[in-house]
DNA sequence: ATGGCCTGTTACACAGGA
């Protein structure tokens, strides 16, 4: 079985492209994120043998889950685990969608960008992965496999970074955001990258400025973490860079993640 | 040192991304 994330940064832009990376790597779970598209104009049609699980909104974020099976269950938001009080206004940009595929539990998420250490958009990435942090805590159960796939904006370590030195002030590289992780992987998730490369310069996301992609000046921001009992299936983890060499791509490349299911 | 580019909008600049 083969799950892959991928902030495509625009489904209507990117669609031949999505086409065409699946023609050529038919994963059986794909997770999109940055669809910006209302779900009634979502292309579901132009995925033939893929079901299409959407929680979309105009112009921002956006998430999708296209698997080969059909779910059994699908849910929006934080709200149908945590409850509408708890969550307040976090499900009003669509950032996570929630799919149960082969009694496997399947979490799609578009981690809040945080624009600059210390500004509004900084506090409500940090109160976002609270209440993920939450989510996950009422899911995981030592016999319960899930996996966590997604954009998380966040470098978990300076072998995550380009050019690491003076990033304790930078967005998606500060303190309190590496702790953030750090507390996913305390509910004994794992990085399943980081299980099957310790290589630098592995990266998932790079800067349209600069020749970024070209100088490989980028960062590993995507990731799919998996609970214990999905540890001893992994058999591979990887980035495809090739996408982010196409004409017109998307910034981030496609992770993913081989199982023996 | 800074910013460099890309997407969507009802736009003809701006917000947002990271």
């Amino acid at each position: 079985m083969q799950i892959a994330t991928w902030n495509v940064n625009s489904i209507r832009t990117r669609l031949a492209q999505i086409q065409q990376w699946l023609a050529k790597n038919p994963v059986d779970v794909l997770c999109l994120q940055e669809t910006k598209v209302v779900d009634e104009q979502f292309p579901q049609a132009h995925f033939p043998g893929y079901h299409c699980a959407i929680a979309g909104q105009k112009s921002y974020n956006g998430v999708a889950i296209l698997s080969k099976q059909v779910p059994a269950r699908t849910s929006r938001g934080f709200a149908p685990i945590l409850g509408g009080e708890s969550v307040g206004d976090l499900d009003e940009q669509k950032r996570l969608i929630h799919v149960q595929i082969q009694g496997l539990e399947i979490i799609n998420i578009y981690v809040p960008n945080g624009q600059s250490v210390g500004s509004e958009k900084y506090a409500y990435k940090l109160r976002w992965l609270t209440t993920l942090h939450q989510y996950l805590s009422a899911i995981v159960h030592p016999e319960r496999p899930v996996c966590v796939c997604g954009d998380w904006n966040i470098a978990p370590t300076d072998l995550d970074i380009y050019d690491p030195a003076d990033k304790a002030e930078h967005i998606m590289a500060s303190p309190p955001e590496r702790t953030a992780f750090q507390q996913f992987l305390d509910l004994h998730f794992q990085d399943s990258f980081r299980l099957c490369s310790q290589a630098a310069g592995q990266f998932t996301w790079w800067d349209y400025r600069a020749g970024s992609f070209r100088r490989n000046h980028g960062w590993r921001i995507d990731h799919i973490l998996i609970s214990a009992p999905l540890r001893p299936l992994v058999k591979n983890c990887w980035i495809d860079r090739e996408p982010r060499g196409w004409q017109q791509p998307s910034d981030h490349a496609p992770v993913v993640l081989e199982l023996d299911i």
